[in-house]
DNA sequence: AGTTAATTTCTATATTTCTGGAAATATAGT
DNA sequence: ACTATATTTCCAGAAATATAGAAATTAACT
């Protein structure tokens, strides 16, 4: 499952804003239950809009899914996802090149 | 060595633009030997201003080193940073909360 | 149908980021 | 001093992103 250059720079850039880091900080502790919109918008203390703007973003690349219960909109972390961007980063961007590592070994 | 959420942010957007991800791997890659402002352009084929524009990002968030040889200017991977990074992902940020996975466990 | 709560969409603005041309700087060789 | 190479800094325009107020939507309840 190796996520293309492009894929992972924009999964990516998901993590490299602060309010977005947050959202995913939440939903991961959340865990398999899940957190509504409007309880993470009051632990982060930010605008309707502007979360919604942010949970978009983070939809759109899978980082998140969401499920409708009545009123309130449920929000679970992506954890294949998060494990791909671990694995992107562990196996495909950041190793070093074999034939380096030959070298060095012999 | 844990990370501030700030300062993941920080680091963690460095790699949300494409050419700056392509740049770490190349340097990663490169590895020890490093490699030269020069020859990453004629790489990534870009602008010598873009170019070192994005170098100079990676340099003041810790993500690279650079030394001087002559006319020419060579760039190392820091490891110290992408490790701390991976670190921040797999141990702090996207991990679940222990009670919930107490919970989980009966 | 009317009301309320939750959330999104629309719209606008402010801010940041990206890119590249031109000029400046640094180093080495002649 | 002059030239060539490597790289950065300065500047500016274009594109993308972030923020939030207001209006619209969705769902539940009365």
């Amino acid at each position: 499952m190796n996520l293309d250059y492009e894929i992972a720079a924009s999964l990516l850039s998901q993590f490299g804003n602060i309010t977005r880091l947050k959202i995913v900080r939440e939903l991961v502790r959340a865990g398999k239950a899940g957190k509504p919109v409007g309880e993470i918008r009051n632990v982060l203390d930010i605008h309707n809009s502007t979360l919604s703007h942010h949970l978009s973003h983070l939809r759109n690349v899978g980082l998140i899914r969401q499920k409708r219960e009545g009123t309130i909109l449920r929000c679970f972390i992506n954890y294949d996802q998060i494990n791909a961007i671990v694995s992107f980063l562990t196996e495909e961007c950041c190793v070093a090149d074999p034939t380096y590592l030959a070298n060095i070994k012999g």
